[in-house]
DNA sequence: ATCAAGGTAAGCCATATAGCTAACTAATAA
DNA sequence: TTATTAGTTAGCTATATGGCTTACCTTGAT
């Protein structure tokens, strides 16, 4: 699976999203993390897999609790490849626009002749 | 499943990202995309089912071939959602920043002393 | 040294996904 | 009117997903 697929995967499920937006104000263990989405823990350990092999969120052992965090760069890629691709639908839609400005001046003319 | 779900799961395939990529050009029919993936029509269908449910994409039948655009407005709710958990993000790092910052001066007067 | 707590591994289950083929329908061209 | 073309529906397969439980391993507290 190519690396956007795996982000835009992490980030098609709610729980996970919720996840992003709670390490967003800092790191949790994954202990917290199930706790507070009210889930076994080894359901959450997967939850937390996919978003570190999705490269959004990174964890360590400290003792016996894995603490979690957002990975700093964690949402450019997402973000990314939307701008880009808006960037391109946006460019068309002026082309178009302007062609159709172009038409209608033709028509302007013509009218007038 | 969630609005969101929806929309970042499309995303989450390669193929689909292609289509939209492909549909901020232009306008393109089911038979056209599809040949132009290698891919059985019926295998496409899904597909672009997929970007219709999440309202990505919207199509309309002429005569017998059905027409794919890209909805104005598609990308947006994705953009939103990053762009505000990444606005959380940063501003806990500012203030993390200042904090330490704070530290750091009192440190610094604790030095003087 | 022992026990509790937090995590991890393994494996079960129901459902969903991405691809296919084959058979059907509806619009167009000959 | 008969073929051809473009979609569509139904159904098959293999694999992945999201949840669970149960058993095990490590670390920390008593």
């Amino acid at each position: 699976m190519a690396y956007l697929d795996r982000v835009f995967h992490s980030l098609s499920d709610g729980t996970r999203r919720a996840v992003i937006a709670q390490l967003a104000n800092g790191p949790a263990s994954i202990g917290d993390l199930a706790q507070c989405h009210h889930m076994a823990l080894p359901s959450f350990m997967k939850h937390v897999r996919v978003l570190e092999e999705s490269e959004l969120v990174m964890s360590r052992k400290v003792g016996r609790v894995r603490m979690c965090e957002l990975r700093p760069d964690a949402l450019t890629a997402a973000q990314g490849w939307l701008e880009q691709e808006r960037r391109v639908w946006e460019t068309r839609l002026n082309q178009l626009d302007s062609f159709v400005e172009t038409l209608a001046e033709k028509e302007d003319k013509h009218g007038r002749e």
